[in-house]
DNA sequence: GATGAATGAGGATTCATTCAT
DNA sequence: TATGAATGAATCCTCATTCAT
């Protein structure tokens, strides 16, 4: 309103604060999400906890809904990033067990750097608010896995190839929530679990013997988590 | 005024029409609920489209939860009644495949008849309120599950035999919704995919060779549904 | 039940069982008013405790403040019955402290008796639907006292005759309150004072010395309660 | 963000315009309880008269209580002010009548003032949730009374002290409601008997004379109101 | 950009009262 | 008469969203 000294520095000033409120939000909003679900989540809640007004939060969403939207996304993001190499394409050559490895594990270290990520990603159909706001990063994950399918079993029919990257990814988010609730100690053992599903059901489908391994609970060990 | 004839029969009238509104709101409610979304729902919009007023539905449900509670517990007895034998002892002596057709396949006939069970049965813990409702439902199958677990591999040890039923269930809870939101040309597939996990699951667990199937999609046919 | 053998013996006991209801109800009614207030207190809860269904409570009184009208004129009758001498000819001639306690003594056992009478009786204008039930009683009290006064002090203005009336009975439906709140123990320290109002009171206005007692704490003594 | 020349303003003006709504809501809720009652007096017709949206009464009281409560407070602390000559220390030197006009006349100027006064202050146990609210308000009224009856008669007993202090406020609720709904001309003939009432009551108490005044309607006159 | 007061439609729930049986 | 299910207007309160400052 009066001074404006020097207009070109604060733009970018501005966009980097932006910026950071944005994250800051996201970060907030994640934790409320998790604590008490999206539906149940108010945005004066979530702005009070960010320490902004509400008026403030609608500066950077246009919705309650555009939240769950950008929280989304930025997983989205951040996952990409940690499994770029997971998904690379090498990952077509590891042998079964090394490849659930390789997913698996960068995403459950993911869900326990963020603890509200299944929130999102596994929250089951309940509220068709959500579900518009995840169904893109749903659709994302399961076109990456469909494309490691079709590199790892070509002869999949296509149809089947979609509807077991669905049932895979699926698997994974009905896991998720059972991870992030487990007792520190009982983690890695359902972290076995879900492995043990992926190979039960993906080796017969890439034609690979299952005869590694004898059960979840046996010789072999969850590497990371 | 006169008569008086049977002076029974008034109440046991009275009971008989209240027993049906109550099944009839409980209908009404499942399709709100799987249209909707629990939170979305409205009381108001279940009494509307049950044909009576707000006030009446409070007559015989305390309150929104119950609801909820009261089609959990319908469900419950519905499916142990499809279910008795299913989970009869003799269970125990099947093949693993005849097994999970035995289990499976009711269940796939019973969500197809209930349309909205999935919704109370698969919703994940987005909501706090019907987690509340359903809990008791979740853990009398589960416990189900694990007695036959117990039956089936005695060896197992009692606290990852808890897991792997929780597993096991869990697995069934996230494929229904895409069991009920498939075309009908899908759904055999989904359901094949469904007892192909558990198949590939529990074949190591039980000991039993995973040998007779080459995969999901491959000879063996889904039973029914 | 059938029958309708002699016509005329029925419409009088129903008449009896009518008033025996209507007695029962009343009775129910002034012992949730005064637990829970007129407002808070249901009409479907005075059914239930009244062991007869919200229907039939419509057969007896039109609507909620019905109820509390009859139960004013019931009280009213009682404490006719009762006060009949209290209020006689006589009192007139009674020296101040005995007139006094002709006519609270009986009020407090009467209390006493009916615990939920100062509800209706004290309860102050807060709620206009029960003023319009008790306003009735309360000016046929009022109007029993000025009876009194006028005929023990001729002298006193009409207008201000009227004045003092109301306001020695609020004086009393200010302390019933006390008097039924109090242990047992201290009632009839309560009622003392009661009396010492009326006294130091009404002695100036009647010209009566108020000389024979030294306070409310001193020598006499309540005579019953 | 621009110049923030007095940054300590819009706060400021904030919360001065948020303390001007809680005094415009109060007034409206005061006038509201005291046309209809607590009971029937609804949150969103408070809201209406005060020109706000229901939304609005609930950013400044978290229910309807808070309401009556914020009320009793608000009013207690401008008793105070009002009273705190009146219950200054000489209070205790001076005669009874002194005494007497001294407490009650700034309370009746008050009840003047605030028309719905007496309904909190007098309002009967009616209703379980205002008596919440105003409790401590009587209590601290009580407790003040006590203080300058154990000045003023030091021998009387603690158990009694309280006791008439109780019974003395009880005399001021009872009659204020009378006070205010006197026609303007009949008010100060009921002020009158308010006090002839206190030193009947109080004079055999604090072993004073009563003898100064014939009667309430004598050469005594009210000094204010 | 930031604030936070303001909005107001909407939702769960209650309860006096009615009426078919 | 008795019943109790049915009614539905009315109530308190919430919360996503807007807007004046």
């Amino acid at each position: 309103m009066v001074a404006e000294g020097r207009p070109a520095r604060r733009p970018r000033q501005r966009q980097a604060r932006g910026a950071r409120r944005i994250e800051q939000i996201l970060d907030v909003a994640a934790r409320v999400f998790a604590e008490v679900g999206f539906e149940a989540a108010t945005t004066n809640a979530i702005a009070a906890r960010a320490g902004i007004s509400p008026g403030s939060l609608y500066q950077f969403f246009a919705n309650k809904d555009a939240i769950a939207e950008a929280l989304a996304t930025r997983w989205m993001e951040r996952l990409r990033a940690t499994q770029v190499q997971a998904f690379g394409p090498e990952i077509v050559q590891l042998p079964l067990d090394e490849m659930i490895d390789h997913v698996v594990d960068p995403l459950v270290a993911f869900q326990q750097a963020n603890p509200a990520f299944y929130a999102l990603f596994a929250g089951s159909d309940v509220s068709p608010r959500v579900a518009a706001a995840t169904d893109a990063f749903h659709r994302a994950v399961v076109e990456r896995v469909e494309a490691i399918f079709a590199a790892r079993a070509p002869s999949l029919a296509p149809p089947r190839r979609a509807r077991c990257a669905r049932v895979s990814v699926q698997m994974v988010r009905a896991l998720l929530p059972l991870v992030a609730a487990a007792e520190p100690s009982e983690r890695a053992a359902i972290v076995a679990e879900l492995k043990a599903i992926q190979r039960g059901y993906l080796a017969p489908i890439f034609g690979e013997g299952a005869a590694a391994h004898v059960s979840a609970g046996g010789r072999r060990k969850a590497r990371s988590v």
